[in-house]
DNA sequence: GCACTGGTTGCGTGTCACGCATTTTGTGTG
DNA sequence: CACACAAAATGCGTGACACGCAACCAGTGC
């Protein structure tokens, strides 16, 4: 990577990083607030150079997400041939999102957030493409013709949003990694759990 | 619902129709050709009043599909009590979504188009929500403490959409209910396909 | 050192979303 | 039936934005 590659990665992270942090600082609901000429400010270049890198504030807002996700087939590749796809796919899907566990604030703001509910979908949908290419490699079948791999991508997917919100959501203590260990086992086990009352830390008190 | 209430869903739907449609006659490519003063004027209202409606020549679009998301819940609940959850969730969505067969050229513009993305993903995950309330529901399980339901439902709304990318891009001759029953089976069934040549139509040439 | 490719910037333009005030159209009541 | 009230449609004005275009500047390769 030259030089120039690398300068062009820099603004485009820096003109992300200066989005979610100005959002976050305005809140979720002064979103409106942030002006393009806010984040190209904050990022150190000029408004037109912010929309030569992003076309909306939502899209920059979520740029880290996406990026994220676009590495989701690499980890998949990366696991060791032999492994089983559910494990395989959950060591992989952990290690992408978990690398440091993801700021709270962040990722609060991109999905909980109704504006940015479209860019946040299509930011995490964006680990479909990859990771269908990815499964489809590893089980074995074809992607032109069997609607598995992608199925089980977007599943995938879902589970990890789930997860995000679940996180987020109920007061829970577990770390984003054990959350996603939870809703990646629905994924790959069909059967519905017993009752309720499923993984909870034993000995913790179920009803807060 | 009385008058009031009847003529403002017939505006909603008066706009999304004629959203969509020129979406469809001006092409995936000039859609920003499609200006919201044509809209406005296709439907009968001035422009001040699309507004009322949408925020967004984009969510106009995707309104029919979003408007169909939300009766999920209520589709797979109308189902008998007793059903099997991946029997009772194959039918309502496929009733859902196959009353009508689908409009082939509506799907593919609301679907194909990258401009549509994020809103068209929104509008199918709309249905989100209200499955996992009605799955939670199915299953005894609690939405708020179990990831399963809404893990499920992530997975389902992923199979629609996949089944409806297949459907189009994939010169297929099945019907959308038969690529829906395909994907929405990989979701309820974790077993990889044995190899490739999956539930092809027996006889069917395969390489095609 | 020099031409070139590619990134940045400023400017101008057409479009858009939305707040506010006004008019039109249903709804319920005496 | 007339009238007051609620709700939707409309017109206008404003601030913001995306993007094309052209000038400029900085790495890159000969």
């Amino acid at each position: 990577m030259d030089l120039r590659a690398r300068t062009k990665q820099a603004t485009r992270e820096a003109i992300g990083q200066a989005a979610l942090r100005l959002a976050i600082e305005r809140g979720p609901h002064g979103l409106a607030l942030v002006r393009v000429h806010d984040i190209a400010t904050a990022a150190g270049v000029s408004p037109r150079t912010y929309n030569n890198y992003f076309s909306s504030r939502e899209e920059a807002i979520c740029a880290f997400q996406a990026d994220q996700s676009r590495r989701a087939g690499q980890a998949l590749r990366s696991r060791p041939a032999g492994e089983p796809l559910d494990q395989a796919v959950t060591a992989a899907v952990i290690g992408l999102y978990t690398d440091p566990e993801p700021d709270k604030a962040g990722l609060r703001m991109i999905m909980m957030t109704p504006e940015l509910e479209g860019e946040a979908l299509k930011a995490f949908s964006m680990a479909e493409g990859p990771l269908a290419e990815a499964i489809a490699a590893r089980t074995g079948t074809d992607l032109a013709r069997d609607v598995y791999p992608a199925v089980m991508a977007a599943a995938v997917t879902g589970a990890v949003r789930v997860a995000g919100r679940h996180w987020l959501e109920s007061g829970t203590t577990e770390s984003f990694a054990a959350v996603l260990r939870r809703t990646l086992a629905c994924v790959f086990s069909t059967a519905p759990p017993a009752a309720s009352v499923p993984p909870a830390p034993p000995g913790a008190r179920g009803d807060l």
